[in-house]
RNA sequence: GGGGUAGUAGGGUAGCCUGGUCCAUCCUAGAGCGUUUGGGACGCUUUGACGGCGGUUCGAAUCCGCCCUACCCCA
């Protein structure tokens, strides 16, 4: 792997950042030769290793993990009408097995409602059944139209977690969709990255859905990046797919069903929020490391400083901390910028001075430095990583907040939204009034019932028609 | 969905308009050896490329067509 000396390109200039950082930091290779397919790097892939584990270590509190085939049979697939209509101009089709045309064309899924729910039909039968609660993890496909990016839109996505629930009653099923918020805003907490949850638009809620809430982030150029979504499937898909429950006196009921998801995206609004100009910084909960030992040997000191940097390695690892004592031949300086690129949250210098005083420098990738004891070093390790997160959250709630803004007429929206600014508007939910505000200012209506820190003002007068509306996030999406 | 620009070693480029002197330039990275090492080391040796397919031509990195891929702008 090579470490150019060049300059990454400025943040400011988010696009070329992204795109450059990808390789430069190894986390995804663009260069396959599919369109909308990517290769994750090791690097890349160790750190979708530690933030998928933090997310399987949440749901696997109440819910079970399974795995469902890739292939859905068209008569399955087509079953459902809305759901179709939402996605049958992106399903890529298997026709062929070998040189025979199949009688039944398979779909590779796109989403496997219509792979799973057959078979919860199946195995449904009493309410004593229920809830059911089963994820997944699994690569889907999408024959995307729009200009796609890495991590961000995919022709298939490589880790899609997708949950769904079955249960009794509509309530319950509601009262799992807060349960799946609350999940998420755990998980998003986890990796410092602020989220606006709202409910979107009836046009652009899940096809087949109740309705639709969305998690958000704002990226470092203003956009939005959908990150999670909660869908309330009511009794759509149960009564395509039958999934029954005989209640408690005798009677057959449908079942209420939810499902959510989040995928690759939620590591691209990890590297995007908090990377900055010289590379990416993971938070130390899921870097692949955590801090990076670099031995500075001079003269005749090397063997001293390799032994003590050896040491003080094993001592780290041996507390379950994730480090790498680097023992390439390269210069130290060259050592700090390929470490800061790939975002390793901390690095600990230890040459003959700090030897000589039984210390180690430790050196934050966020700012700052502390000349620390090796004899309580890996007491500090932990203090110390927590600064770097308490850093990186209070930085990403920085920009977020200052990205957001409340605006009370058409014309000043488009100018906020220009600036790159999110905007909170109120709106009485009526859909004139929905297409007026995208109309005029080439945004999406991101959701309503915004539910935000940030976003106080829940109740206002509808901005097109002044009617009484509710707060609604209204940005550029990516 | 519409439009534009571009693809030359692992990465970035020169050459293309005006076809031949290009077994393709420079920087960077990789390999080997040696000297080095408190913020991107140095010397010597060395590996490595014209996106794909077709066409024009005595001759194509260069001209033409299609395809693939990437990036940017607009809806």
């Amino acid at each position: 792997m090579d470490d150019d000396a060049g300059a990454l390109p400025s943040k400011e200039d988010f696009s070329a950042w992204y795109n450059d950082i990808l390789w430069r930091a190894e986390i995804m290779d663009v260069r396959y030769p599919v369109k909308g397919l990517y290769v994750w790097y090791a690097y890349g892939f160790a750190i979708r290793k530690y933030v998928y584990q933090r997310l399987r270590d949440l749901l696997d509190r109440d819910h079970q993990e399974t795995l469902f085939p890739l292939l859905i049979p068209e008569q399955e697939f087509m079953k459902e009408a809305e759901h179709i209509k939402g996605f049958e101009d992106e399903v890529y089709w298997v026709t062929h097995g070998g040189k025979t045309p199949l009688d039944v064309k398979l779909a590779l899924r796109p989403t496997s409602e219509t792979a799973i729910y057959p078979m919860y039909a199946l195995w449904i039968r009493s309410h004593a059944d229920l809830p059911i609660k089963y994820y997944q993890i699994v690569n889907t496909f999408r024959y995307e139209t729009k200009q796609t990016r890495p991590l961000i839109r995919l022709r298939e996505i490589t880790s899609f977690k997708e949950a769904h629930t079955v249960h009794a009653t509509w309530e319950e099923a509601n009262e799992q969709v807060e349960e799946a918020i609350r999940l998420y805003r755990e998980f998003y907490d986890g990796l410092c990255i602020p989220i606006l949850v709202s409910k979107r638009p009836d046009w652009d809620k899940f096809p087949g859905a109740d309705f639709t809430i969305a998690v958000d982030a704002i990226m470092p150029n203003g956009k939005t990046l959908q990150i999670g979504t909660v869908h309330h499937l009511g009794d759509h898909f149960s009564r395509t797919f039958n999934i029954t429950y005989e209640d408690k006196n005798g009677e057959q009921k449908l079942a209420q069903q939810t499902c959510y998801g989040i995928s690759e995206r939620s590591i691209a609004a990890l590297i995007s929020i908090h990377g900055d100009d010289k590379g990416l910084i993971f938070p130390p909960a899921v870097a692949a490391l955590q801090a990076v030992i670099v031995p500075i040997m001079i003269g005749k000191r090397h063997e001293d400083v390799m032994a003590a940097a050896q040491q003080l390695t094993n001592d780290l690892t041996a507390k379950g901390f994730r480090v790498k004592l680097d023992t390439r031949d390269m210069r130290p300086g060259a050592k700090y910028y390929w470490w800061e690129i790939r975002g390793v949250p901390l690095r600990l210098e230890l040459g003959p001075r700090d030897l000589d005083a039984g210390k180690v420098m430790a050196v934050k990738r966020t700012g700052g430095k502390d000349s620390i004891c090796l004899a309580t070093v890996t007491e500090d390790m932990t203090r110390i990583l927590g600064e770097v997160t308490d850093a990186l959250r209070a930085r990403a709630e920085e920009h977020t907040k200052s990205r957001l803004c409340t605006i009370n007429s058409l014309d000043s929206l488009n100018t906020s939204l220009d600036a790159g600014k999110v905007a909170v508007v109120h709106w009485c939910r009526q859909k004139e009034c929905g297409d007026a505000i995208e109309a005029k200012t080439n945004a999406s209506i991101l959701g309503t019932n915004v539910r935000s820190q940030y976003v106080s003002e829940i109740d206002g007068t509808c901005i097109v028609c002044g009617k009484p509306g509710k707060a609604t996030l209204v940005g550029r999406a990516y």
